[in-house]
RNA sequence: GGGAGAUUAGCUCAGCUGGUUCAGAGCAUCUGCCUUACAAGCAGAGGGUCACAGGUUCGAACCCUGUAUCUCCCACCA
């Protein structure tokens, strides 16, 4: 069989991708097994696959693939978050492209638009989850906004308002001008803007005493709610302004007359010490306005224009009102100066429209009412954030959480049960008839045709706070946990939830919450926050920046095997991730290396005396190779399970790949590989063969949760195999118990010698053809790995001596010397250098050594253990002063 | 404004309770090799005042104090 020299991973991704799905190892139901469950954190149904993504399923897709091989029943779910806004948003973009405006659409028109869009387009980003090679359970796949999943959501609704948890009332809230709802402060981003601080004169009404200014200058940076006005502010410690005491100014623009108030609030030291008040628009103006009994006017219309009640600019756009107004002032010579300052300015996290604190009535949960088991159980530790820092931001905010505003202004989502008669009765339930009953009670004189259900829709986070829960069983809040299914029963708590640090609020404490209020239980036990994907610059990987790669285009270049190698090589937990192309790269010649210590073991011919005519022995060259590996793999693989427990993936991943690199192909493939004779491989004992297939497969089922195509083909390609025997679902290795620690010594010092030989031949310009021989000054005679370092270094011989050998080169292990006889002449000089930089290093050691030593308070304080330890620093160096020395006497 | 974390080789990062020749790994770099598994490779080598300044200690990359720089989170200063 011609085996390609390069690993064609097009190919085998699709094959195998498609051979997983049609033997349903990818299904879970539940069994006898334990349960080993990750609920995929819905991407919006609107998402195209990005690197972010890319991350966390592939962290997800590892973390699922190795429970499954250690025997779990594992079980990942998957779905998609129906996203309100931004699939509003784009919703409404694209009517409108078609000349269709949202407003001319009745509610259910709309909706239906929208879920024909969703029907559409909404599965792309689970298709693409494909190619990446994630195992998903994707019979389980769920949508937020299906109907038991949305009916779950209403059931929260009112069973919160049932226990007193939920309220309605006039707020100033974060308004979103753009996606035109309320967003919860969760949901506005502070960011650092450069503005204007316009200092605006504002004239005193009734100026005739002398001693009063004509005006009073305040500072604002948005100008365009100065029709909105109704105050004017200072503090009453201000002593520049206490004559203005009972006096009144007039607002410009509108030349409203309004009062100059007194209140601590004002800082004396910003600005001229002045504030305008304006009610409509401020959270502090709000809070002013109630204590002094203001006028509130609100001068904006939900899509940020001014509105009729400013009486100027009406119509126009906030930004641009804020430009014309500053030149409108500038002309009436009412500006006084205009200053650059930095300031931070909230946006949208969904439309990243600037947000307009604006009042309005909503919807809102209690947060404190349900939040403290969440917090508890993060803080004693049965729920693990990794890494741990993050359990400080979490407490903060959960220490800190306002009231959480549920209600949006939108269509897609689910609409809030909650009924109005018309004559200020609201009811909360499900449907129409159930309302129509309550609010009988509660109005005698009820018109039904007058009652009309809440236009709101719920905050997205209010569906998926339910996730772990309702994926697998939705009805759960209506019957009650004690009724609970069977998958329920069996999956939750799930274990591991992966995620960004940047919705840990959003959505990891809110599920928390949801988790002990429903179901009396955490969701899940570890939750692994990962980095923010970043360019090579440290910038954000973002579509306006144009610096993403897109991670479809990076599978067909490296393959999903190297992607996922190149995505997890760089991305301890927590911790961003400054991409690089280059990491797949290394992935790919990763699975091209993989493939080619494939191609070679595929390659041996196995002497079976009948076949080939040969008896073929194992060597001793061989038969050490392979004890060593199995303590080798061993050790190794403890280690790997070690970082793996700790979620350490990066660390899990690298020493796989040494493990399959160094130890595998350079060492252990290089020490069992046949000899040639006269051109031609020579067949290899069946014995050896068999030990390095076996060896093969372990480290291919290692590999597996990283690069989970290779490793199957590869698997299938070794022998033939059941249908149902794949790698995926193969056992994972078990650990040796009594490992050969000494043996593994022995060759590390083996593999030191063999190094210092290939040296020897490097600086000596000696062709690795050449065979060499090396003498070892020892007592003993033979050892464990000498026909393997026979092997690996090419050598003709390797024996042993008691005297020293003159005219060779020599050099030290520890602190045993070696030989190598040359046929060449040494120069004399060189090797008088090499010796004496040598000496003195040494004797610069012994000396730190030995001065730790003759501190008497060294050896008074520090552990027993740590001062043996030191006298064998000191005797060594001792004995290889000593040779060096010797040497060097030899040459002088 | 408050808080958290970081700073170790050119890059990305390990370095657990201070002590093993403790200053490491991968990539990149340099040198030599198209050696019949692999040039997407092999062999070898170089490379760091552990951000800075003090302190504690027999001993500090690690503990303490301060400084600088960066990142993130939270917060209603016009």
């Amino acid at each position: 069989m011609e085996i390609a020299k390069t690993y064609n991973s097009a190919q085998a991704e699709q094959t195998w991708y498609r051979y997983w799905l049609d033997n349903k190892f990818f299904k879970s139901t539940p069994d006898h097994r334990t349960p080993y469950t990750i609920v995929i954190p819905p991407p919006n149904v609107t998402g195209v696959l990005h690197m972010g993504h890319m991350l966390n399923n592939t962290i997800q897709d590892v973390l699922i693939r190795r429970a499954r091989m250690l025997g779990f029943n594992a079980c990942w779910v998957p779905g998609t978050d129906h996203a309100s806004i931004a699939t509003e948003a784009k919703v409404v973009a694209l009517l409108k492209e078609q000349g269709i405006n949202k407003s001319d659409l009745s509610r259910e028109d709309f909706l239906k638009h929208a879920w024909g869009w969703k029907e559409k387009y909404g599965g792309i980003i689970l298709e693409q989850l494909k190619k990446l090679g994630a195992s998903c359970d994707w019979d389980r796949t769920r949508f937020t906004m299906e109907e038991d999943l949305s009916e779950a959501v209403i059931d929260v609704f009112i069973d919160l308002y049932k226990k007193g948890h939920i309220y309605r009332g006039v707020r100033m809230v974060n308004w979103d001008p753009q996606g035109l709802t309320a967003v919860s402060d969760e949901e506005v981003i502070h960011k650092e803007a450069q503005s204007k601080l316009v200092y605006v004169k504002y004239l005193i009404a009734g100026t005739e005493a002398l001693e009063i200014p004509e005006y009073i200058t305040i500072a604002t940076t948005r100008p365009e709610t100065i029709m909105g006005d109704t105050a004017v502010c200072v503090n009453p410690t201000d002593e520049r302004y206490t004559l203005l005491k009972g006096k009144n100014v007039i607002v410009p623009i509108v030349n409203r007359v309004v009062p100059v108030i007194f209140d601590d609030y004002v800082d004396k030291e910003f600005g001229t010490g002045t504030l305008k008040v304006t009610p409509a628009h401020d959270i502090n103006d709000f809070n002013l306005g109630q204590r002094h009994k203001l006028q509130t006017i609100d001068v904006l219309n939900p899509n940020g224009t001014i509105s009729e009640a400013a009486g100027a600019y009406v119509g126009m756009d906030r930004f641009a009102c804020r430009k014309q107004i500053i030149k409108d002032l500038e002309e009436k010579g009412l500006v006084s100066k205009i200053e650059e300052i930095k300031n931070k300015v909230g946006y949208s996290e969904r439309t990243n429209a600037v947000i307009e604190p604006r009042l309005s009535m909503q919807w809102f949960l209690k947060m404190e009412n349900v939040s403290k088991p969440a917090l508890d159980n993060v803080l004693n530790g049965e729920i693990k954030l990794i890494p741990e820092k993050f359990i400080n931001t979490y407490k903060h905010w959960m220490e800190n959480v306002h009231d959480w505003c549920i209600s949006r202004q939108l269509w897609w989502g689910q609409r809030i049960p909650a009924w109005y008669d018309g004559q200020g009765n609201t009811v909360i339930c499900k449907t129409r008839e159930e309302a129509i009953e309550l609010l009988k009670t509660k109005n005698s004189s009820l018109n039904t045709d007058n009652i009309q259900q809440d236009e709101d829709v719920l905050d997205t986070w209010f569906s998926s706070w339910l996730w772990p829960i309702t994926v697998f069983d939705p009805k759960v809040i209506r019957n009650g946990k004690a009724n609970a299914n069977e998958d329920l029963k069996y999956y939750y708590p799930t274990n591991d939830l992966v995620t960004a640090p940047e919705i840990l609020f959003f959505w990891v404490a809110r599920m928390a919450i949801a988790g002990y209020e429903w179901m009396g239980e955490k969701p899940f036990t570890n939750v692994y926050l990962t980095g923010i994907v970043r360019d090579k610059l440290g910038r954000k990987m973002s579509k306006s920046l144009g610096n993403s790669p897109d991670p479809l285009d990076l599978i067909e270049k490296y393959g999903a095997d190297g992607v996922r190698v190149g995505m997890l090589l760089c991305s301890p937990a927590g911790n961003d991730l400054m991409f690089d192309e280059s990491y797949c790269e290394q992935g790919r010649n990763f699975a091209n290396k993989v493939w080619n210590a494939f191609r070679l073991i595929a390659g041996f011919e196995v002497a079976s005396g009948a076949l080939s005519g040969v008896e073929v022995q194992q060597s001793d060259a061989q038969k050490s190779a392979i004890t060593w590996f199995e303590n080798k793999l061993s050790e190794q693989l403890e280690i790997i399970n070690d970082h793996y427990s700790k979620y350490r993936m990066s660390d899990a991943l690298m020493a796989t790949y040494k493990l399959v690199w160094d130890d595998f192909c350079a060492w252990y493939l290089e020490a069992i590989k046949p000899d040639f004779v006269d051109g031609k491989a020579q067949p290899i004992d069946k014995a050896t063969y068999d030990a390095t297939i076996g060896y093969l497969e372990s480290l291919l089922k290692i590999m597996h949760p990283w690069m989970p195509f290779i490793t199957e083909e590869i698997w299938h390609l070794l022998k033939e195999r059941d249908a149902k025997d794949c790698i995926i679902v193969a056992e994972w290795p078990t650990i040796k118990s009594d490992l050969d620690k000494k043996q593994l010594a022995e060759f590390e010092v083996s593999k030191e010698l063999v190094a210092m030989v290939r040296n020897v031949r490097a600086q000596k310009q000696l062709s690795p053809k050449e065979k060499l021989e090396v003498i070892e000054k020892s007592e003993a005679t033979r050892s464990y790995f000498d026909n393997t370092i026979i092997k690996l270094a090419n050598l003709s011989a390797f024996s042993y001596t008691k005297e020293k050998v003159e005219g060779a080169f020599s050099f030290q292990i520890k602190t045993t010397e070696f030989y190598i006889p040359l046929a060449m002449n040494l120069n004399k000089e060189d090797e008088i250098e090499r010796l004496t930089k040598e000496l003195e290093y040494n004797k610069g050691f012994l000396k730190s050594v030995q001065t730790k030593l003759s501190n008497e308070k060294f050896v008074a304080n520090a552990k027993p253990e740590v001062i043996e330890v030191e006298r064998k620093k000191e005797s060594d160096a001792l004995s290889k002063i000593k040779t060096l020395e010797e040497q060097l006497s030899v040459l002088n």
